[in-house]
DNA sequence: TCTTCGTGCTAATTCGAATTACTAATTCGA
DNA sequence: TCGAATTAGTAATTCGAATTAGCACGAAGA
């Protein structure tokens, strides 16, 4: 047992055995530079435990410059999108020893460039980040030291040399997916309801592909915008929607929280998902399927998503990848429940 | 700018600013130990921010042994009960400039010790937990070093003289108010739905206790428990209950959770809540207020629960507060909604 | 006028472990 | 048998910031 207040270092361990700081520095890192018999070693290791000794995170770390923690930088940790992802990116760096530190910004810019600066103290050895506003080159600080990032997107995205991988599931493609699966239920007029940053342009683009696939007219009525990615954007826009001359007969929201907030809104007027409207969510949040109609809705995997993030991280962590950044797209999959 | 792959010092600031290496720390934290006057401040800062120096935290942890990052140790942050306490947390260090480790547990006895294993790297300056199962004298390798410790609790506990304070709601209370609005509603029989670690025991104790209160005899037949607190508990639970000879009329769920789970249940057999059965939840989780009907549940108001936790943790951290442990109580509420 | 006290700053040391450079003793190969 | 290589170690340096000790200079006090 270490003795109280007092902290015991390599030095202490090294008087014990007998032998200097360095040799029981190199016992202690299985050191290739020097041979330490098999004696020694065991001398070293009893006074090690005999002593209690626990090296020294810090002084380790300012020497190998090496932290073994990571950094999540998200907007938000209490939006339900994120906990699957944030568990995912745990899962997978835990059995390689790393802890997981994280930031939310709120997808607000000023936050964004915060989290970036506070990443540059060294503390963390790479990150995994989703931004909604600040660019790749608001990051090169970060990786010309170089530190390795894994961002999460929505599309494809130009990179250049420096170790940055996108990991991104095709936002516009699977937006497309859902409202041509409410077309194929017979819907012709059909609204969508979003927020206004983040996720919003990849899949209104989706939405006006589906319609143009089928040749339905894009009417700029039917597409409401609140400001955030939550439920009262939702309740307000399905509100909106219901007030219209002409009512859509289904919704495409570009979250479930949109969805739900849509669902509420609907409820209160007295109708049905998904006879008086169809309803359509996105993300597959894990209320999603407790819902009443269980919402159809479009499933990124957040949980794969996170764990894949952390393996392509781990991946320059370790140097098993060097060189330019890759561009890695994730699956999705519409999932069909009772709302649409 | 940083300089490509030279990592900016104390060092290239003060050779810019003219100045010594001692002076530049000097000026970073206001030092009372020397007087600099404010024209050699304002160089040494402008050199600071013309250089983009950024501290190094482990040559600074090396110095001052502290760390500035606290831990939350909790179940799961997939639970949706954790993030906005997570959050709370976050918002309320973080103007203090401390960062958040996450470690989940999954409520496995051996991971909680894993964890208590890995906060003794030094690594964190304190800690937040959420323990089912790990007692107060499996912390105490923590607590004298000393690392202040705050537990999230569920009722009063005894505490000694080391750092470690208890934050809790009254669980037993709060359970108690929820099943006692039901029999004011006019609930004679009346189920009950939890799980079997972490806030089972209290909880339970709160229905019996209201059922007590109105002379309302207990029927074990009734109480249904699924493994972990989550919606297919609920499930489960609900089928059961239904198929039961003499049904109850009213369900008090030990979590949102397994409220979903039964309120599915309930839907799926062609009931609705609250007219064939009234269900009430445990949390306020997100969801519940966006469920159809709206769940009917009991507030800890997760999110000021984490800033209050943060708030003991820092006042020890800071020094502000030394001393035997507290015991602080966080109020409830009972948020009547829909579904009962 | 001489001492004392601030002021403003620097040199040197320290935190604990990793690493580099080096030495002494032994073994091996030709 | 002599030089090269191997083995087993140590001394010294380094990482970057914080801190202690101390110095030079000018002003105030005796």
């Amino acid at each position: 047992m270490a003795v109280r207040g007092k902290k015991v270092t390599q030095a202490d361990v090294a008087k014990r055995a007998n032998v200097s700081q360095t040799t029981v520095s190199h016992v202690l890192n299985n050191s290739t530079v020097i041979t330490v018999p098999a004696e020694t070693r065991q001398r070293v290791i009893d006074a090690i435990d005999a002593l209690g000794y626990v090296p020294d995170q810090f002084a380790r770390s300012l020497r190998t410059r090496r932290t073994m923690t990571i950094a999540a930088v998200i907007p938000d940790i209490a939006n339900p999108f994120y906990p699957a992802f944030v568990r995912g990116i745990q899962d997978g760096v835990e059995q390689s020893g790393y802890d997981l530190v994280i930031y939310n910004t709120d997808g607000a810019p000023e936050k964004e460039h915060k989290a970036v600066r506070a990443l540059q103290n060294g503390r963390v050895d790479g990150a995994i980040m989703v931004l909604f506003h600040a660019s790749a080159r608001a990051l090169s600080p970060l990786l010309e030291r170089p530190m390795p990032i894994v961002r999460l997107e929505a599309r494809i995205k130009p990179i250049g040399n420096l170790p940055l991988d996108n990991i991104f599931v095709d936002d516009t493609a699977a937006a497309r997916n859902a409202v041509t699966h409410l077309i194929e239920r017979g819907h012709t007029r059909i609204g969508m309801i979003a927020g206004n940053i983040g996720p919003r342009s990849g899949r209104v683009r989706g939405y006006e592909l589906a319609l143009a696939d089928h040749a339905i007219a894009l009417d700029q009525d039917l597409i409401r915008s609140g400001d955030q990615f939550v439920e009262t954007s939702g309740y307000a826009g399905m509100r909106e929607l219901l007030a219209l001359a002409q009512r859509p007969t289904a919704v495409f929201a570009a979250n479930d929280l949109i969805a739900m907030g849509a669902l509420l809104a609907l409820h209160e007027a007295g109708l049905r998902a998904p006879q008086d409207m169809a309803v359509i969510g996105f993300d597959d949040i894990p209320a999603a399927k407790l819902m009443n109609p269980p919402l159809t809705t479009v499933s990124q995997f957040q949980e794969s998503l996170g764990q894949r993030a952390a393996e392509l991280l781990l991946e320059r962590l370790t140097g098993r990848i060097t060189g330019a950044g890759r561009n890695i797209e994730m699956p999705y999959s519409l999932i069909i429940r009772g709302s649409a």
